[in-house]
DNA sequence: TAAAAAATCAAACAATTGTTTGATTTTAAT
DNA sequence: ATTAAAATCAAACAATTGTTTGATTTTTTA
């Protein structure tokens, strides 16, 4: 789906108030008023609120993926710097991406949407693979230690920036 | 505020409801229907939908309140015993209550309601003071290493154990 | 410039929302 | 058994929801 200029500042400031409100909490006239569009805008480029959100997810999920596919491909890095470049560019996002981050553990803790949930669900399982596969070719070159629980590994890397950004407000 | 055997019955099932699907996402229709009540028994027992999510607050996050007082004031117990009980026992509750915990993080996300924010931020704050006192206390003690940083620490695990928890689903 | 397409709008749509009402039933107290 | 209180209910309430309509304006195309 290719989004003109009106588009992607509707999706920007909806993907803001789903991050402050939540999206069931952010009505599309919320997002029509803040966006400064008349509220049929939102059914006439999209479709519903739904498949707004959907876009939403597409165009920053799809980035990510491009660019992890892109890395692992790379030849002149090395394991050890790929996953740390990996872990860098993850916190740069989520930091960066604030608003789009705290949206996506709200649709994973409740989970609805069957297309979105399939979207953030590919990326994950796409993601872990991707970090097998680097932590075994770091093991066979000797870089990295032999006994690696990976899933905790990444649940611990993944949940302490995400709770880092979470906790942000507080401290 | 003292519960009785209905209120407690509409409050669990809210709470279920409100993990599966959100607050907004969530009508006291639906609530009514799955606790087998009247729609009106929610308004007569609580106030308000708002009202009942403050009491399910206030019934989770205040019998965590009372457990860390108490076992932070246990003599019979080091700093080192401590640490991990409260590393246990969250690890429990997490699991065990991971209704109200998705709640809790779908809460802390979409800041709206300042009662609940409130009671969330406090216990928050409190934790982290208790836990630095603990450090404190062990390192005085020589148990723990002499530079640590708490809220990091605290970030880790935390994060580690609510993103272990969410992609439970998953794999 | 004329015609066609795209964009924008206020208004209306039906459905759902949280809440209240007023009557009725159940429970408890006297 | 009578009275008072508590609990339960269907129905109605106004407000808000996402979406559609049909007309009007703007932009693009020819």
């Amino acid at each position: 789906m290719e989004l003109n200029e009106k588009q992607i500042q509707i999706i920007e400031t909806a993907e803001r108030l789903f991050a402050e409100r939540g999206f069931d909490g952010t009505s599309v006239r919320d997002i029509a008023d803040e966006a400064g569009v008349n509220v049929a805008m939102i059914s006439y480029y999209f479709g519903s609120k739904e498949k707004m959100m959907e876009a939403l997810f597409e165009l920053r999920v799809g980035s990510v993926k491009i660019r992890v596919e892109s890395l692992i491909k790379d030849e002149s890095l090395s394991p050890l710097e790929k996953v740390n470049m990996l872990i860098d560019e993850h916190i740069d996002r989520v930091m960066q991406k604030q608003c789009f981050h705290k949206i996506m553990m709200g649709v994973v803790a409740t989970n609805k949407n069957p297309a979105i949930l399939k979207a953030a669900n590919s990326v994950k399982i796409r993601n872990a693979e991707v970090v097998t596969e680097l932590i075994k070719d770091g093991q066979k070159k000797g870089v990295f230690k032999k006994k690696i629980d990976v899933i905790l590994m990444m649940n611990t890397m993944v949940g302490t920036v995400s709770q880092t950004m979470m906790s942000q407000t507080y401290y």
